[in-house]
DNA sequence: TTGCAAAAACTAATGACATTAGTTATTATA
DNA sequence: TATAATAACTAATGTCATTAGTTTTTGCAA
């Protein structure tokens, strides 16, 4: 009981990850894999359940991936940096891995276990992150869609080339997190005065 | 010199914009819309150049209505309240339009002349809605940047199912317009404490 | 009224793709 | 050394977009 050991997922999702990257995720079909990898497009289906199944899995990597940067980017930091920190990593993977970044908004089955694990983790982390501001409740939550709103509309933009502006994208970008960290400050003011007097 | 007078391109794009928004943007395809149109797809041809073709006029499309519903939402209204309405309308725009809206960002050619314009006057359109925090030179544009990352960001991320937490999303969206309204107003606040006492 | 030119819509054909069915080949283990 | 498991293959089908070339319609000029 045992095949030929040609082909492997990782082999496979290196090869499609690269495909994304640099030629877009709409480009990784099972033609192009299979070119790449110098097979015939059937012999993809020993590995992965057709192209959806292949985006599924490239959803999961992404999504790993990119829980590992940000947890490496708030490790050991606080407040304001640890905000900031992970912006950046944030932002440094999206622009570093366009087509994987895509992949994991795209192509994610919101069923999946594994995905929903991952999100999981990944609101766990950001949550931790902005305890400094002392949210209330649901407010945490909140607060956690709102950071990835900007960040995933800053990358999406950016990306897209939406910005048809010539100014400095870092630059918006600082001027963005600082704006909402100042509201964040602001909010936590608001909720103390709101709540000392009474 | 005059043909049959059988399909029109506001025929088409209504057609188009419909499969968008209730089967997604992805199912617009020659196919599918001739079989809307009863008509041959190479029939298409003759009022659209090709699927890229139509997606682009699908995007120039989308962007003149996004850019309406904006204006109308602003009109009148200055501060918090302009940018509060301008923001309600864009969600609402994307979530009534979610093809639409998604032909808007994906479909897009940033060399098209129209494309350009329309891009154009929604900056200007929102940097007159950002008159009333004084912002300096470039600030004013990076701020608008950020506006329309978290704009996008939340509308992109809404449409996707990206938020899998249950809480009311109305809320979150009201909260991340707040912080950032609140950080525009601690910006001017700085700005204007940097510059005075000099 | 009639005929012509322009343009829309058509048929036919090609090539890229995903996918399925069924075949061949390889290799670890019994 | 034989075999069972499984990877990779070939062949075939159906859906697309796209192009070439044909037919049809219709406003206008003669």
């Amino acid at each position: 009981m045992s095949p030929r050991i040609g082909l492997d997922l990782p082999t496979i999702l290196q090869a499609a990850v690269e495909i994304a990257d640099t030629r877009g995720l709409e480009e990784v079909t099972l033609a192009s894999l299979a070119q790449k990898l110098d097979v015939r497009s059937p012999s993809l289906y020993n590995h992965v359940n057709g192209l959806s199944g292949l985006r599924s899995k490239l959803a999961v990597y992404g999504l790993e991936q990119l829980l590992h940067v940000m947890t490496q980017a708030v490790v050991g930091r606080s407040g304001d940096d640890a905000v900031r920190e992970l912006g950046k990593a944030y932002v440094a993977f999206a622009r570093a891995h366009p087509g994987l970044y895509d992949a994991t908004l795209r192509a994610p089955d919101p069923q999946d276990e594994e995905v929903r694990r991952l999100a999981g983790e990944t609101v766990d982390l950001v949550v931790r992150a902005l305890q400094a501001y002392e949210l209330k409740d649901d407010a945490a939550l909140h607060a956690v869609r709102g950071l990835r709103s900007l960040l995933h509309g800053f990358s999406s933009l950016e990306q897209r080339g939406g910005f048809g502006l010539p100014l400095d994208l870092d630059v918006s970008f600082q001027l963005l997190l600082d704006t909402f960290l100042a509201g964040l400050h602001e909010m936590k003011r608001r909720a103390k005065a709101e709540s000392k007097p009474n």
